[in-house]
DNA sequence: CTATTGAGTGTACGGGTGTGCACTGAATTG
DNA sequence: CAATTCAGTGCACACCCGTACACTCAATAG
């Protein structure tokens, strides 16, 4: 295939530069999209090259193997977490109950980007390489940046660094939990996904019931 | 190989169903060592039938397909992970508190069936075909059960079912998680492992003490 | 205008994959 | 005893895998 057909819908010429910036989103995409299905493990380089439209060996001009294309992705899928978090404090329904519209806004950015948090969940998990390793990392980083909004609430004030950690931790791991549970719900399934976001809710509200009567004693 | 090489170590003759039974476990060991290593979808049938000791044909003896033999290695499992409920049920330890003594029979549970626990945590998210809906049902059943249990409390007495089994959830989620602490930290390490522990005490011990407050308000 | 660069091509290779098929030979059956 | 069963064998097949290598030819640089 001539470059001219593989870029046939764009009517002007284009730099070589965003030639090839256009090809790495192609094999981005496409990877993300198998992965979501069948897992890193579970898709081959050939594959990607073949549904991004050029031949393996060109793979090669824009990562040095599958696992880096895979930490790239992880690197995504997390600013898009990281997206989810900002939309949740800025979220205008706060006034109605924080953890009522922090589990709206998740279950809204889950249907939105269902690829990346399937390829987060499956790989943080599943994985075996760098890729799980890197969405640990980047996980726990993401966990210590909620311990500190955590610390901005009342009842939370005093609390230990290593006390804050761990409850966020188990905030995120429930809300994990949550992201797999929409995500193995058929989408569209409204009912299904109220149910998901009601669960949900509860879930951090027994959580934050248990902070008032918190005395560390570890 | 022959079947004489095979079984070496046997002195006396067996019987062919023993044999046959034997062969089964070498199989079933050694895939869940190997899945335990590189997931389910990263080992291929003559690999597991080579370090079994047998010719990669004579699986189907035994199996129908790999799916069959992931299936069959869910069930035994699960029948460890009970086995860990049962064991902190009879737990002497118990009357210096459930918490306590539960995280700490997990912990050994895990430390004494790390295959298991890395197979079922491994498939459970990242698994992608019958062996992954094995888990995932196998476990609510196992959640459910726990709910079970946990109706039998003083304070639970009156929580709704529905209630008791986002509890129940919420616990089983939060036990997940530190299983997959445990398994990530190295072996031998007791000092991390003791850090994971009392984590994992602080968790649950967060969660119990919303309980008192609790109100379903749906 | 000419020379260089580099994204994408096409072929080829050795190696691993699941499984179909005809087989062997010891344990079991009758 | 002879006949049957069946766990395990060995070969063959068609297929997919990653990647080495020499290439083309348009965009860019000088």
């Amino acid at each position: 295939m001539d470059v001219r057909t593989l870029n046939a819908v764009t009517v002007e010429p284009v730099s070589r530069h965003e030639r090839k910036e256009r090809t790495r989103r192609a094999l981005l995409d496409t990877a993300l999209r198998l992965f979501a299905e069948r897992g890193f493990g579970g898709v081959s380089l050939r594959e990607v090259t073949k549904q991004a439209g050029i031949v393996p060996t060109a793979f090669y001009r824009h990562f040095a193997s599958m696992e880096a294309l895979g930490v790239a992705l992880v690197d995504e899928s997390m600013r898009t977490l990281r997206g989810m978090i900002r939309s949740a404090r800025n979220d205008p329904r706060t006034s109605t109950g924080i953890i009522r519209a922090s589990v709206r806004t998740l279950a809204e950015h889950v249907r939105a980007n269902e690829a990346h948090y399937w390829f987060l969940i499956r790989e943080r998990y599943g994985g075996t390489g760098e890729v799980r390793q890197a969405i640990g990392i980047e996980l726990r980083l993401f966990s210590r940046e909620l311990a500190v909004d955590l610390a901005r609430f009342e009842y939370l004030r005093e609390w230990s660094t290593e006390d804050l950690n761990m409850m966020a931790d188990l905030i995120v791991t429930a809300m994990l939990g949550t992201v797999l549970d929409l995500l193995e719900a058929r989408q569209g399934d409204t009912e299904a996904d109220e149910r998901i976001i009601r669960t949900a809710e509860k879930r951090l509200r027994l959580i934050t019931l248990g902070v008032p009567g918190w005395r560390s004693a570890g």
